[in-house]
DNA sequence: CATATGTCCTGAGAGC
DNA sequence: TGCTCTCAGGACATAT
């Protein structure tokens, strides 16, 4: 079972490498370990001229992404997708280090992108305005979305809440691994189109949302069994001992300790559910 | 316009 | 044992 960051993992990214606001970039480097490169923009020379001497100002997060603000109106935004790490230890492997941001006046005197599968990207973007930047691909942040901007964003579509809940456009920061324990929380059936549910229905599923990643976060994000996921200092994350429903096919669920949680799949994607706590019709 | 599908990537695990 | 195959799902491009 893959790694795969979502709002909790960022954030959890973004608060361990907190301790590096105030200290100074003073090289910034691809390691040669790393063998395909992954996405930098602009060139890592380029990249190196414009970072290299700038203070970090703030450390904050947009949807799935860590962003590094710097005192020259622009911010380092990295961006995980499956497998990527933002690290101040040394990270799981040699192999797979995408970048080394060396750093000056702080204990922590580097600041690392991992990424073994190589799908995430390192940019450099200017600070100003940056969710405008995004506008038209990500929605309200999971935990800023009012349950009525919910209702209001989903409430139309004919789309399987599981699948919608996945549209970063709709909200943003939710992944696979997330939606599935919100679902089954807010007791909703992760099929059931978003234009067949009623307003107690988008409050709970909006609770639900908001009660799970604030314990996910917590706990640090969840680390699956391939070890993949690890905080800013390399130590796994906690939640997945939570989990209710992921990767519990076949178990009894431990809600209501008779059914059997099930897998479907939903838009290629996995999805689990326990089908006496949430029934396909309310 | 809304929604669906294909694509990239690596390594774990299954099956023979 | 060692090979080949499938699968995991982020975000975006392209197709319907």
């Amino acid at each position: 079972m893959a790694l795969m960051p979502e709002l909790p993992e960022v954030e959890t990214m973004r608060r361990g490498i907190l301790p590096i606001v105030g200290s100074r970039i003073v090289d910034v480097s691809r390691p040669r370990s790393s063998k395909k490169p992954i996405t930098i923009a602009p060139t890592l020379p380029t990249l190196r001229r414009r970072a290299v001497g700038a203070k970090i100002r703030d450390v904050g997060r947009l949807g799935k992404r860590v962003v590094v603000h710097l005192d020259r109106g622009e911010a380092l935004i990295f961006e995980p997708r499956m497998t990527g790490l933002v690290l101040l230890s040394d990270p799981p492997t040699a192999e797979h280090l995408r970048l080394q941001i060396t750093l000056d006046g702080s204990q922590h005197h580097q600041l690392l992108y991992w990424d073994r599968r190589g799908l995430g990207s390192v940019r450099l973007l200017p600070s100003e305005n940056l969710e405008q930047q995004w506008a038209d691909r990500l929605g309200p942040d999971a935990l800023k979305i009012t349950a009525e901007q919910l209702a209001e964003r989903l409430g139309q579509s004919r789309r399987a809440i599981k699948v919608a809940l996945l549209d970063q456009r709709a909200v943003a920061g939710v992944g696979n691994l997330y939606a599935s324990e919100i679902l089954h929380l807010a007791k909703i059936h992760p099929a059931r189109p978003c234009n067949e549910l009623c307003p107690d229905e988008w409050k709970a599923i909006h609770a639900a949302m908001r009660e799970v990643l604030r314990l996910a976060i917590r706990h640090e994000g969840s680390t699956l069994s391939d070890g993949t996921y690890r905080n800013a200092l390399n130590l796994a994350g906690g939640y997945q001992n939570h989990h209710r429903v992921y990767d519990r096919a076949e178990e009894r669920c431990l809600t209501c300790r008779r059914a059997e949680i099930q897998r479907v799949v939903q838009a290629q994607r996995s999805t689990f559910f326990c089908p006496a706590c949430q029934p396909q019709r309310r």
